[in-house]
DNA sequence: CATGGGATTGACT
DNA sequence: GTCAATCCCATGC
């Protein structure tokens, strides 16, 4: 996908993100799960301004944010808006399609919904690492590419964040068994 | 230069 | 439900 289409309000490309597809070396997997983050509200790396660190998250759209969370796992981003913005989407969980076998190897476990069904573990499954933050996401060692149909889209509150924890920025392909715990209580209601 | 915390996960009670 | 693992970096002295 091209930088345009990063280049717009971090909640739209968010949620515009489900069901494109994300693929590095043999592996690839279809967006389940995305939320938004934006320098405007205090769960955001950017909020603290331009650091060594957030740098990334202010260059041009487009880019990876790959960082270390909780000194164990990296998780990958999108740089979404002008630069000059502070804002990026968190890639939460995919569904598996390519480089399965592959996939169970580095994740040591066998059930597919397990491969990718959250931040860490999806990075984990694609091997990406720190060394591929602030590359190219349209033509860089990680793709994203269009999705075909639109999925139906169901947002909940973010996880894991102990700021700004009431904003409705998760977004989850409604009813897909590979999105992270706890699912969004609008799709705990009904199966799918 | 020392310190503390975090957009997580998996193992355990 | 609780808790530890583990490291980059922001912050403060």
């Amino acid at each position: 996908m091209n930088p345009e289409f990063y280049d717009r309000p971090v909640l739209e490309v968010a949620r515009d993100l489900v069901g494109c597809t994300v693929t590095h070396g043999q592996t690839s997997g279809v967006i389940v799960e995305t939320e938004a983050y934006h320098q405007s509200e205090p769960a955001c790396h950017a909020y603290a301004g331009v650091t060594p660190r957030t740098s990334t998250l202010f260059g041009p759209p487009g880019l990876s944010y790959v960082y270390r969370s909780y000194g164990i796992h990296a998780l990958l981003n999108a740089v979404c808006e002008p630069e000059g913005v502070g804002a990026a989407v968190l890639i939460r969980a995919l569904e598996p399609r390519a480089g399965i076998e592959l996939m169970r190897e580095r994740r040591g476990v066998m059930g597919q919904t397990q491969l990718c069904s959250g931040p860490g573990k999806l990075t984990e499954a694609l091997g990406i690492g720190l060394h591929l933050n602030r590359t190219d996401l349209s033509g860089g060692p990680i793709a994203i590419g269009p999705r075909g149909a639109e999925p139906r889209i169901v947002a909940g509150t973010r996880i894991g964040i102990t700021r700004a924890v009431e904003l409705p920025w998760r977004f989850c392909a409604a009813g897909s068994p590979h999105v992270s715990r706890p699912w969004p209580p609008a799709m705990r209601r009904r199966a799918a």
